[in-house]
RNA sequence: GCUCGGGUGGUGGAAUAGGUAGACACGCAGGACUUAAAAUCCUGUGGGCAGCAAUGUCCGUACGGGUUCAAUUCCCGUCCCGAGCACCA
């Protein structure tokens, strides 16, 4: 009987979904495990091979959960709202629901024949309203709290009221925008504007003024993670600085556990570094410095990390933006310092970007005193210190930071050394190494010592005080777009009201068109009467990341009208046990959900600290694109080998009509009218074609839809393809070379169930070589999907088959277990021969340890041997080897062993993976 | 510039608490079956040298050193490639 993979799989697939196979219910007398993909933004390009790699890899582990008896949850939806839908409705005047929908469809069509095990009936989409009712609510509960420094944790705003009420704010510790001081009696004289104004400043969504990235192109702010070299990430239009009163969300108050719990979760290291970096936790100390503009006196703050350097201070230097620019101005420079900071300001980020070494800079006209020489410094300005880091201003130390180095000697400011035998007449000392000079107190001290006792030094002249300062900025949370979440927000007479939950969710109002209107507001200002009982709602949307932000909570109880997550579902699911995803959310996504997750964790409502307990990065397959080499001046091709001997062009030609880099001539003269006639030039009789990896793209001509590999080989081979590539770490080309591999592969294993046409396994018992040749692959096997390392048990697959085939072995003892095993890997050919073995059920029911008791041999084996030495010592042997058989091998194994000379090894032990330690 | 990864046949990649490097697969070459093709199966396949041959022998995991009886694996230095961060004081 032939392998006929397209009948097989289509079988399978309406089996699957006809008896709901996949559908999980909370079971307390089965182990949970929670296995999510990063939900998928339905483009309209499809998918092409590269996406599922990911989704095949938690399918395998799903599966292969499931036959290790957990309960499996493995679902399946859609992150819906976005650019590109809104992009396309602005150019068609097609509405973005539209658009969407029919794109989930085609996805939806596509992810179905790969055979993945999701439960469907828990599909979510962001876009849809009884989905984003739960993203709305959240942002209310963010507005209705505040995070409390001390408690470490995020409380009701209204208890944060009382506390107002009773003594002020003097005693509050919170983490807050900057709010000046008052007293109860001062709070209680407060106008209710005034109080909004001020609780405003310590609610977790919160509405501000901020510096934002403008993209005018996308008329839209974004935040930081949307933004890369000053071009947005979606379209790459040119990003500008921008000062905007925007909604926000307080992330930066959960930086420090955000970066604590890194510690407790089993993400890779790299992935930990770059959140680290995107946290950017620094030590130091903030320091007063007295400046004076000859007028006034002010009293000056700035962080540093290097409070040693302080005797060195031979500057100060303010941000452009900086509040005390204006301040310490004085009346000759003003009008200079006023051209500068237009001059920064016209600059967009993509130019501050590219003019990084350029050292540009301004005098104020004032001084301050450095605290600990008394010296006069002067106070400058230049870009390079940011407004948004720190105090926005520096007090500069030329000898021993690089930035401050080169500002000096375009400004012949004085460079003074502080470091023994370090020279700085070429370049800055940066390094914290070396022994203190110049520094009064600190002298002789090294930098490790030298920054504390500075530091304590400072505290005790009461001149400033220990601080960690964080990178992470509050996530900007508005967008002037339409195709979002509402905010369930209105203004009453200029106060930012918060809808009742009961008038969740805000739906999204129907709009003629999707742009801004004429005078500059979002979208959402189209809408006839986009106000709440007569109030005016607010225009912006949310950000993507909104939708996404607790997504994996909601499959646990995709339904419930009444809460996020029900308690009894959030006590049994708990979290994400394995989280599959590109890297490229590290910055974005994956902060904003452990943010989200916290707050909700710090409210009661999830009873978990951090969403996703493990998490691996698939790598991304790239394109693999091939080139035809078409003579100068005519329609005639020359064959790869002989292009050097021609003057030729190279032309991207489509994969699809390549194979093994052989081109199919007739299908590309009817690739397109031009080549109708083209002539060729072969090599041994064949076309073939150059090739180079590039990224998957269509005008690349490298795209290969998964559709048709499915067609051609089926979907088992696909999955199993895609494992065999590489690992799944590593990113890598698709090349579809090898595919005929894996494909003849399941054409053997299927054979081995058949003699001739019939279907004929054998209830013979099996040999012990048979044996070996099952245990070695379910060690192998197990072993490395639980290490991810799905490239390898395949290899492992096609080992065993290849051994099967040599014992001529149709065994059923030896057949079933192997057909669960493979059964995660190609799930379509498994059921099938499940079935022809005469089961009545799918085998994804089917427990593996039940199957495979019977069979369990000894994982170790002791050997006593005579040995004397000093070393332990290893030995590569096969595994469980008769007891004479190793000694004989130890007898005269190769020259190291000789070595050991005549002593008396006490035992040696087999271990399972084929090693022998020999131990005395 | 800084921080992580990584350099293994013609190709994708195996093998690291140090122990026969190149599993498995692709490709290639030869063979069987076939009128032929497809499919399938078998054999060979890192390089050099010697041999009719089985085989023997030397060199080989980016490069140069080191530790060790033994190094793709550990240490030091150099060169390349990839990813992330980048005026963060």
């Amino acid at each position: 009987m032939e392998y006929n993979f397209l009948e097989i799989e289509k079988k399978w697939q309406k089996y699957w979904s006809d008896n709901e196979v996949f559908k999980v219910e909370i079971d307390p007398s089965k182990p949970k495990y929670y296995v999510l993909d990063m939900f998928p933004y339905p483009s309209g390009a499809g998918l092409h091979v590269g996406h599922p790699l990911g989704y095949i890899a938690s399918d395998i582990y799903s599966r292969y959960k499931r036959l290790k008896g957990y309960n499996v949850l493995h679902p399946m939806g859609y992150d819906a709202f976005g650019l590109p839908a809104e992009q396309y409705a602005i150019q068609t005047g097609q509405h973005p629901a539209v658009t969407t929908e029919k794109n989930i469809a085609r996805y939806r069509e596509q992810l179905d024949r790969i055979g993945f095990s999701y439960d469907w009936s828990r599909e979510i989409r962001t876009c849809d309203p009884s989905y984003y009712k739960w993203t709305q609510w959240a942002f209310l509960e963010m507005f209705a709290h505040w995070y409390n420094i001390e408690t470490d944790r995020a409380e009701k705003i209204s208890d944060l009221i009382t506390v107002f009420e009773k003594e002020g704010n003097l005693n509050i510790k919170a983490s807050c925008s900057n709010v000046k001081k008052f007293t109860a009696d001062e709070w209680n004289q407060f106008s209710e504007k005034e109080k909004a104004d001020i609780l405003m400043c310590y609610r977790i969504a919160y509405l501000g003024e901020t510096s934002v990235n403008w993209c005018a192109a996308l008329g839209t702010v974004l935040a930081n993670d949307e933004v890369k070299d000053g071009i947005s990430i979606r379209g790459g239009y040119p990003v500008e600085q921008k000062k905007m009163l925007q909604w926000q969300l307080r992330v930066s108050a959960y930086a420090e556990r955000l970066l604590k719990d890194l510690d407790s979760i089993d993400w890779t290291d790299s992935l930990k570094e770059m959140q680290r970096n995107w946290i950017g936790r620094s030590e130091g100390a903030e320091m007063i410095f007295k400046v004076s503009n000859g007028l006034q006196e002010f009293d000056m703050e700035i962080f540093t990390t290097r409070a040693d350097t302080v005797f060195g201070v031979t500057f100060m230097v303010l941000a452009p933006e900086s509040d005390w620019v204006d301040k310490l101005t004085t009346p000759q420079q003003r009008k200079a310092v006023e051209d500068y900071v237009n001059y920064c300001k016209k600059k967009t980020e993509r130019e501050r970007i590219a003019e990084t070494r350029k050292v540009t800079g301004i005098f104020t006209g004032s001084y301050a005193v450095n605290p600990f020489t008394n010296e006069k410094i002067p106070v400058w300005i230049s870009e390079y210190v940011l407004a948004g880091y720190g105090t926005g201003a520096i007090m500069a130390v030329p000898a021993h930071d690089s930035r401050d180095y080169a500002f000096a000697k375009q400004f012949n400011l004085p460079i003074v050394p502080l470091i023994e035998g370090c020279d700085v007449s070429d370049e800055s000392f940066d390094a914290k190494n070396g022994v203190m000079c110049n520094s009064g107190f600190l002298n002789g001290l090294s930098v490790e010592q030298a920054i504390p006792a500075a530091i304590e030094e400072v505290e005790k002249r009461g001149i400033g005080w220990r601080k960690v300062n964080y990178r992470l900025r509050d996530a900007i949370f508005s967008r002037q777009r339409y195709w979002g979440e509402p905010f369930p927000i209105y203004y009453k007479d200029g106060i930012a009201t918060p809808l009742g939950f009961e008038h969740l969710p805000l739906k999204l109002p129907e709009i003629d068109k999707f742009l801004p209107t004429e005078d500059g507001e979002p979208p959402l200002a189209r809408a006839g009467n986009w106000t709440f009982e007569g109030y005016p709602l607010e225009k912006s949307t949310m950000p993507g990341f909104a939708g996404s932000s607790a997504y994996y909570l909601r499959y646990m109880d995709p339904h419930n009208d009444n809460s996020l997550v029900s308690k009894e579902a959030d006590e049994y699911w708990k979290n994400v046990d394995l989280y599959i995803g590109g890297t490229e959310h590290a910055t974005g996504h994956l902060i904003y959900s452990r943010f989200w997750n916290k707050f909700l964790f710090d409210l009661g409502y999830v009873c978990e600290s951090e969403p996703f307990k493990k998490l691996v990065n698939q790598g991304m397959i790239q394109g693999r694109s091939n080139f035809v080499y078409r003579i100068k001046g005519t329609n005639k091709f020359v064959s790869c080998g002989l292009k050097d001997k021609y003057d030729t062009t190279e032309i991207h030609v489509d994969v699809n009509i390549v194979s093994n880099d052989r081109l199919n001539i007739d299908a590309f003269r009817k690739w397109m009218p031009e080549f109708a006639d083209a002539e060729f030039i072969l090599e041994n009789g064949e076309y073939i074609c150059g090739w180079a990896i590039e990224k998957m793209s269509k005008s690349m001509f490298n795209v290969v839809n998964p559709d048709m590999v499915c067609d051609k080989y089926g979907a088992d081979t696909l999955r199993m393809y895609e494992m065999f590539l590489g690992p799944l770490e590593q990113s890598k080309p698709w090349d579809t070379n090898g595919i005929d591999g894996v494909h003849r592969f399941l054409k053997r294993f299927w054979r081995l169930f058949f003699n001739k046409d019939k279907f004929s396994v054998s209830y013979e018992k099996a040999s012990i070589k048979e044996y070996k040749i099952l245990h070695k692959l379910i060690k192998k096997v197990e072993d490395d999907i639980e290490n991810f390392s799905f490239n390898t048990s395949v290899s492992a697959f096609m080992i065993a088959v290849n051994e099967l085939y040599e014992t001529g072995c149709n065994k059923r003892e030896i057949l079933e277990p192997m057909l669960i095993l493979l059964s995660p890997f190609a799930p379509h050919v498994a059921e099938e021969l499940w079935s022809l073995l005469g089961h009545g059920d799918s085998i994804s029911k089917a427990i593996f340890p039940e199957y495979i008791q019977s069979y369990t041999v000894e994982d170790t084996f002791e050997y006593p041997v005579a040995f004397n030495g000093k070393m332990r010592f290893k030995l590569t042997l096969k595994r469980d080897l008769p007891k004479s058989e190793i000694e004989d091998l130890v007898a005269k194994s190769p020259e190291t062993l000789k070595y050991l000379g005549e002593g008396k090894i006490s035992k040696i032990i087999v271990v399972p993976n084929k090693i022998i330690n020999i131990v005395f």
